[in-house]
DNA sequence: TCTGGGGTCCTAGGACCC
DNA sequence: TCTGGGGTCCTAGGACCC
């Protein structure tokens, strides 16, 4: 998720006031796209969990009105969901992944350009626009997305990347009838009473530590902040909150970013029940290595750097508690699997102790390149094409066959450690036998 | 019993170079 | 006694986001 990034200097502030964001959030997402295919879930408390079950991490409107937090861990909320009847159905990131898509597809009919900036959000920039054109195309959106992929979506607009967001969590509190799930600061009556009424830790960018700090300094509001000094914020919290304060101000510091291939890539999950064997445990980092290889391939990268790491459950006090952690950096850049799953084997080798019930491993990659300036190392040569060959035709079948229909015998059968999933649902729009049936 | 996973950016400080 | 100064690269840690 990208944070903050683009101009590095707030002197660049965009003083043209033609400029106009719009981020478009899909309401409860996760929980939308379960109820597409479950149209009798629709105004019933529903709830999505994290990986393995562990936590909440969607709520519908009624669970959120029963005051279930987001994150909290399901245990402590199982008897309170239960009580009030509540759907609750573990993560299904295939369905969520690809309606995603679907909604990105309309959205990019909307604008010029867009940015895809999270799996249930997106910027649109509108700048030039009138107010009235702003406003008809936002209800035509609005209609569109829900009509073609059955998904609600809120629309905010401002002249500034942080204004839109905030206009996106004012319309989400308002009653639908009254906005049409859309707001534009530009048509906001009173706006500096908007903003007083603002907590400075609601702001997008504002998280709980620099909350507390600012609070300290009697800046509670967002107008608070507003009003600040730039120059004596940005000595104390850098130049990250002092752009908060010029495009709270309406100047926009933060443009539309265009989407580039990642740094960094983990894949890591927590195991279903404690392990404790070297065997099982390279079979997870195996599998984990594996699922990020492809994501490399898939953005067309490749990685000089390659890190295991395997965790206790610090939760657990009362057990022995160690993290290891093993990285290794390669002469030279790859994108074959083979050559990783041999790398990943060494490193856990070298973090691995016996007698620790571990809960979670993980691998990352990291020296990321483009694999289209590869150095080629004379001596494996011909093995390289060879080997491209092979994992293109893995990636092709794991593609039309489903995810993990060809796999490394590294990566185990039994698989005793993969996580719960125990309440998903089916893969809808992506698995022929799964799709749903009409009767 | 049971507590997710995957990212980005900024800053400070040290090493090293000329 | 006097003992440069500036630039770059790398890393670790902190903070935030969805």
């Amino acid at each position: 998720m990208r944070k903050f990034g683009g101009l590095s200097a707030v002197l660049c502030a965009n003083t043209d006031n033609q400029r106009r964001f719009a981020l478009v959030d899909c309401n409860n997402f996760y929980v939308s796209c379960e109820r597409v295919f479950r149209p009798d879930w629709e105004g019933c408390p529903v709830a999505v969990l994290s990986n393995n079950d562990g936590c909440v991490i969607a709520r519908s409107q009624e669970v959120k009105d029963m005051g279930v937090a987001m994150g909290a861990p399901y245990h402590t909320v199982r008897g309170q969901l239960a009580q009030a009847g509540a759907i609750v159905v573990s993560s299904n990131y295939t369905l969520y992944g690809d309606m995603s898509a679907r909604v990105m597809r309309v959205l990019a009919d909307y604008a010029p350009t867009i940015e895809v900036y999270s799996i249930d959000e997106c910027w649109l920039d509108w700048s030039g626009l009138s107010t009235a054109e702003i406003n008809t195309r936002a209800s035509a959106m609005v209609r569109a997305v829900r009509r073609m992929t059955g998904i609600p979506v809120s629309v905010g607009i401002g002249p500034s990347k942080t204004l839109a967001k905030q206009m996106n969590r004012w319309v989400k509190k308002q009653p639908l009838d009254k906005t049409n799930g859309f707001m534009d600061w530009a048509t906001v009556e009173d706006p500096e009473s908007l903003l007083s009424a603002c907590a400075v830790g609601d702001l997008w960018g504002i998280g709980r530590r620099l909350q507390a700090t600012l609070e300290r300094m009697g800046i509670r509001s967002a107008l608070d902040l507003r009003n600040a000094q730039p120059a004596r914020i940005r000595q104390r919290f850098g130049v990250v909150v002092e752009r908060i304060i010029y495009e709270l101000s309406g100047f926009s510091c933060l443009d539309l970013e265009a989407v580039e291939a990642k740094k960094g890539i983990v894949a890591s999950r927590s195991f279903g029940q404690p392990v404790e064997t070297l065997n099982e445990l390279s079979e997870a980092i195996a599998s984990h290595t594996t699922r990020a290889m492809e994501k490399l391939r898939a953005q067309g990268s490749l990685a000089a750097y390659l890190a295991v790491f395997i965790n206790t459950n610090r939760f657990a006090e009362n057990q022995a508690q160690y993290s290891g952690r093993f990285g290794m950096r390669l002469p030279v850049a790859t994108d074959d699997s083979m050559r990783m799953l041999r790398v990943a084997r060494h490193c856990l080798e070298c973090c691995y102790r016996p007698h620790f019930r571990y809960n979670k491993a993980g691998v990352m990659l990291a020296d990321i390149s483009s694999s289209r300036c590869e150095q080629t190392d004379w001596l494996t040569k011909g093995d390289g094409e060879r080997q491209r060959v092979l994992m293109q035709t893995l990636d092709g079948l794991n593609k039309s066959y489903g995810s993990g229909s060809v796999f490394s015998a590294a990566q185990g059968i039994d698989r005793r450690w993969q996580m719960r999933r125990n309440f998903r649902t089916q893969a809808y729009t992506t698995r022929w036998s799964e799709l749903p049936l009409v009767r």
